[in-house]
DNA sequence: CTGATGACGTTGA
DNA sequence: GTCAACGCCATCA
C-alpha cells in the first residue's frame, strides 16, 4: 500500500470518481466495465480502502439500488446523508428512481 | 499452495 | 413476484 495499490483497485476508484453529481451505480457495472464482471464482489470489497481516497463510495450501491455498504460507513446514516444531499432520495436504505438515476459508465463513457 | 471471506449477481423453486 | 442457494473472482491469513 505504499506504492502500488493494485491496478484492479485503482480502476474501481477511477470508474467511480467518474460518476456524476447526483447519480448513482452499481457494482456490477463498474465491474462489466472494468472486464471483470464477474468479480462484482471484489469491486465492493476494493472500496474498503475507498474511504482513503477521493472515491464518492456512498454514489456506489448495489443492483437492486440498496445502500449495502451503509454500514462501511463511519456513522449508520452517513451513507444516506450524503445522496440525499445530492439530490437523491432515500428510504429504508434504497434508493428511489434508482433505475433513472442509475448512471452507467459503459453508456455514458 | 490451500482455505476462507466478501460493500454482488444470477438462476431456480 | 418473492425467497433461498450457488457461483465467481481477487485478496488475506
Amino acid at each position: 500500500m505504499t506504492t502500488e495499490t493494485h491496478n484492479f483497485y485503482e480502476r474501481v476508484y477511477t470508474v467511480v470518481r467518474q460518476i456524476p453529481y447526483g447519480r448513482v451505480t452499481s457494482y456490477g457495472a463498474i465491474a462489466k466495465f472494468l472486464g471483470a464482471a464477474r468479480s462484482a464482489r471484489m469491486v465492493g470489497y476494493a472500496m474498503n480502502g475507498s474511504h482513503a481516497k477521493d472515491v464518492p463510495a456512498h454514489r456506489v450501491v448495489n443492483r437492486k439500488g440498496l445502500l449495502t455498504g451503509k454500514h462501511h460507513f463511519e456513522g449508520t446514516n452517513l451513507m444516506q446523508q450524503l445522496l440525499e444531499s445530492e439530490g437523491i432520495e432515500v428510504v429504508e436504505n434504497e434508493i428511489q428512481d434508482f433505475e433513472k438515476l442509475f448512471w452507467d459508465p459503459m453508456r455514458e463513457l
